[in-house]
RNA sequence: GGAGGAGUACCCAAGUGGCCAAAGGGGGCAGACUGUAAAUCUGUUACGUUUCGUUUCGAUGGUUCGAAUCCAUCCUCCUCCA
């Protein structure tokens, strides 16, 4: 269930519940734990004092390993990794783009070499759909190809055609499975994902057709991967009119913080991004001031906390020094604290965006840090 | 004391007459990262007035049009014999 509870302009400010954990505050960020687990050693429990309030996994990732009917047999996702919380399973239409070198696409599905050992696994929608049953995640994503960018006018077209038939095999598979008196998560949801390229008509066009169908929200996805930023905006605010005003708007796998921000500008509810977390593993940290490197030898003997605005518990307790040297060392320490610190960051962010909304000042909020938190801090 | 071996850039290590300012690895410095094949990948690492010049391969001297590479002496380290 999603209400927009505020508005200003465009931008909007959402409560969304599901069949686990509270409510769900918008826009908000999902931190994205693709086999189950946040790259770092962050563990579930971890995420609850992250502010995390929406974890995502993987379906392909997970059916390879250990597989989802281990999940399944275990309790699901839930359970096996002990998070209360909502939980969203993308579908495997990513890592078509992904693992493009090893996969082969046909109306049907698509046949991955996994990457793991180079079997072969054949996922359509409806395994995607049986796979994300087993899991009992929350939302389930539906299958779809997330295309490159650029790519040729005929390709995208064909394959956004494509796609929307995978939805409507998608749909069907999908209440099927939660018709069944075994299904471990009966409510979970499916929210249908626009593609189109960089192609504006193509985007439109297939935002209306989707939107026929009876899903609980709807992705924007194929941004994000090749394009300039300004046409990921353009493609945004084309789409954002035929997008239903009463649904959660998901822009998939976006971004920087000022991605975020323009992004909320334009109408979007939900996002997840790795990148929080992978820019973390490599160094990179996030302030409200910009971000920085903290590998950088400027670090070698400063004594201040990461961020001096952040209440995160790693800025609670060590200096920049500190981590700085234990990057250097190559302790596991650093990703996990670095990691900690940087999911913060975007859960706090969203926090800052959604009170500015409450109280009407999101434009002035993005005035102010949309361009600065996309540079460097000292 | 005798015999043999070795000294190359921050470290390890290739190179044994010109294509060598010198492979490769490590370390250092910096950059990238957007629904995670990522604790990954890329660049850079003698000096300068930088499409070129200068100095450099333990030291000094020599041979040669040309030397990290050949010769002499010296210094340092290692192994074996006494």
């Amino acid at each position: 269930m999603f209400k927009v509870t505020k508005r200003e302009g465009i931008a909007r400010r959402g409560e969304f519940t599901c069949a686990h954990g509270d409510t769900v505050q918008t826009p908000v960020f999902m931190n994205v734990g693709t086999q189950g687990a946040i790259k770092g050693a962050v563990s579930a429990h971890d995420l609850k004092k992250l502010g995390c309030q929406i974890e995502l996994s993987n379906t392909y990732h997970l059916h390879l390993r250990p597989g989802d009917s281990v999940v399944r047999q275990l309790g699901g996702l839930h359970r096996f990794m002990d998070w209360d919380g909502p939980i969203l399973t993308d579908s495997g239409g990513f890592q078509v783009f992904s693992l493009s070198g090893l996969r082969k696409i046909t109306e049907e599905g698509v046949t991955f070499a996994s990457h793991i050992d180079g079997h072969r696994i054949f996922m359509g929608p409806e395994e995607s759909m049986q796979i994300q049953s087993n899991l009992g995640s929350d939302i389930a994503m539906a299958f779809d190809e997330c295309v490159e960018n650029p790519a040729p006018y005929e390709y995208v077209k064909a394959s956004c055609e494509r796609t929307l038939r995978w939805l409507e095999r998608c749909k069907s598979e999908h209440d099927r499975l939660n018709s069944l008196p075994d299904t471990i998560n009966r409510q979970q949801m499916l929210f249908g994902i626009n593609q189109g390229g960089t192609y504006a008509d193509l985007r439109v066009w297939h935002m209306k057709e989707i939107a026929k169908l009876d899903c609980e929200g709807f992705a924007i996805g194929g941004l994000a991967v090749g394009e300039e930023t300004q046409v990921m905006y353009d493609i945004i605010d084309a789409v954002e009119p035929f997008m239903p005003q009463e649904k959660p708007r998901y822009l998939m796998g976006v971004g920087t913080p000022s991605n975020i921000i323009e992004s909320v500008a334009r109408g979007v509810d939900f996002f997840d991004c790795v990148m929080p977390a992978r820019n973390a593993r490599h160094g990179k940290l996030f302030t409200w001031a910009g971000a920085i490197n903290i590998k950088n030898e400027k670090f070698k003997l400063d004594g201040r906390a990461i961020d001096g605005h952040c209440d995160c518990p790693v800025c609670q307790s060590f200096s920049r020094a500190y981590l700085r040297h234990l990057f250097v060392a190559e302790e596991m320490l650093a990703m996990r604290l670095a990691v900690m610190h940087n999911l913060y960051f975007y859960n706090s962010l969203m926090e800052r965006i959604r009170t500015a909304l409450d109280e009407g000042a999101f434009e002035a909020f993005r005035q102010e840090y949309s361009k600065k938190l996309s540079g460097r801090a000292n």
